[in-house]
DNA sequence: CTGAAAGCGCTAACAA
DNA sequence: TTGTTAGCGCTTTCAG
């Protein structure tokens, strides 16, 4: 038989559609004579019956799969976050479903729309910004979401982030070790949680070590990505204003940096000590190995995942966010200030 | 209306559910009334219709999607070539599902099943081996396939890839004219098409130019991962015969030939030449930049998509494959003899 | 414990 | 050009 469906089944084992269905679903199966429910079992195998899940999700308006919405999947940060996930759902019946919005709103609403329809049971969503009409819309509308890496102002939707403030402070005190007293800032969108989580940190920090904080030497990216910083690096570079050391807002930026700081035949860390944040993948290996700090990107995954789950297992639960530990990498980025 | 169905549209437009239908679906609203179909859509917009994929799908068994298998999303030649299957289909009406088999068998099996269940069109792979026999049992099936990088040995699937062949000769003579004569070779798994025809090339190669082609200095790793290189780095530095150069089969393998030199306190390029396979994102920012030979990723991506569409909308069309070209790119893990 | 019957939302014959 | 009817494969009342 080609595709058996359930009904072959039940004929075969001489019962009733209904009966077949029951015995094959654990979560029924005890309503069956147990005799029954295995004669069906060993029927369903033979004949290599396999319940077809889109009749199933017409019927139960469930799926089963989970949606991950990602901005951009050439970020190197998103495929271990993206494992954490898979391996976390693993062990349970949901699967996840992995979008790409590439930074479009038109296109993130087209997919979340999509993947609605498809009827997943929740969204995990690595987009968000801080003002985010459509994710405000979902949580009027009690879809499930878990957000990672970055937050949403003033609605209470689960989180899994990094502890941003906590890098950004051992990063200004590493500098301030090494003896910088001039440390630019060259950090992410202000549009995102965590371009302005780090941000603040960053003057916090600043102030809390007794350095100045110039905005003379503080900007931010049009973008999470290499290009962006490499144009925010020539701004401050440009600028009149001196300064021994940068910290980016996260390791592409850092990135950026180095090119721009190539391009001018200027080197790090003798003339600039630059720090990323995320320990993206194979960022120990460039020349010179950069100083960041890790974020357990796969830990933010499998997290994220937890927390997905137990949204569909425990409703009544409040809202949690989590929140989780960085740890500052020194490499050779960074150096005693010359 | 918290969901309005096509019924609620149709009785709203004061028509029928299946007139509604016919209007609604571009390639049958020639069939109605102008006016009508206006009208249905007009009210279908009012209401904030949105069609039931999965319906739809139950009904005519199709799906609107594409299957993506891909080995390990982690490793970073995927997410550019990702993107181009993402890019070429945007523009149909198809969209790519992503899954992950972390090499596993077993899970690739299980994952194969449920896109399959999930009606998906086709199935583009990534994971092939040169014996295979998912992808052989998929094919007497009749299942649409293409493959990407890959080929499987003795069956007729189109496949992308690029032209490792010309890349490895173009490598091989890069490094003659750099005087290197004892050239090593760390290839990839030979169970892949990819590690088989470029170490043949390899072979090839090095006795189109003249050179000695000596067995021990060549060896294959595992996996195409980093901790696989080094281990096969290590292999060859522990053998006895000499070598001043290294083809590795890829980028991941050339990062473990790093590894392994650095952790014994040798130097690239001074003390050995190293080149990689693919140009994966960042690998021309390492210590010291890589010597690789570019494959244009992205293309392969919108050239299997491509492919795919035509699989789909021409089935007639003959069984064809392309090959792409790729492109020797020299930086500093190359050097002269010493 | 099991069967009958209905229906999830949509599309495709077939009829009118 | 439109409506009627049936059914994709499954689950879930409701009877029995």
């Amino acid at each position: 038989m080609a595709n058996p469906t359930l009904r072959d089944v039940a004929t075969t084992a001489g019962v009733h559609a209904a009966t077949a269905s029951r015995a094959l679903n654990p979560k029924t199966r005890g309503l069956v004579n147990a005799e029954t429910a295995k004669r069906v079992i060993r029927v369903a195998e033979s004949l290599g019956y396999r319940p077809n899940p889109i009749a199933r999700s017409l019927k139960t308006a469930k799926s089963a799969t989970i949606g991950v919405v990602i901005p951009d999947l050439t970020n190197p940060i998103f495929p271990p976050i993206m494992r954490g996930i898979e391996d976390a759902l693993g062990s349970s019946d949901y699967n996840p479903w992995i979008v790409n919005t590439d930074n479009d709103f038109a296109r993130e609403e087209i997919l979340v729309d999509s993947l609605r329809n498809l009827q997943v049971e929740g969204l995990i969503f690595a987009t968000a910004r801080r003002q985010h009409p459509l994710l405000a819309r979902l949580r009027e509308n009690d879809v499930r979401m878990v957000l990672v890496n970055r937050k949403v102002d003033g609605i209470g939707i689960p989180t899994v982030t990094a502890d941003d403030a906590a890098g950004v402070i051992a990063v200004v005190h590493h500098l301030a070790e090494l003896g910088h007293t001039r440390i630019a800032f060259l950090g992410g969108p202000l549009s995102t949680s965590s371009g302005y989580v780090r941000k603040v940190a960053f003057r916090q920090a600043m102030s809390d070590r007794g350095l100045e904080y110039d905005p003379a030497i503080v900007t931010d990216c049009e973008a999470w990505a290499e290009d962006a910083g490499a144009v925010g690096a020539a701004r401050l570079l440009d600028g009149a204003a001196p300064f021994t050391a940068v910290i980016a807002g996260n390791d592409l930026i850092a990135l950026g940096v180095y090119d721009e700081l190539r391009a001018r035949g200027l080197r790090c860390p003798e003339d600039l000590s630059i720090v990323g944040f995320n320990d993206m993948p194979y960022i120990d290996k460039l020349d010179p190995p950069l100083t960041t700090v890790r974020v357990p990107l796969y830990e933010v995954g499998t997290e994220a995942a937890r927390a997905m789950l137990e949204l569909i297992d425990e409703p009544g639960r409040p809202i949690r966010s989590v929140l989780l530990p960085v740890k500052l990498v020194v490499r050779g980025s960074t150096a005693p200030r010359r």
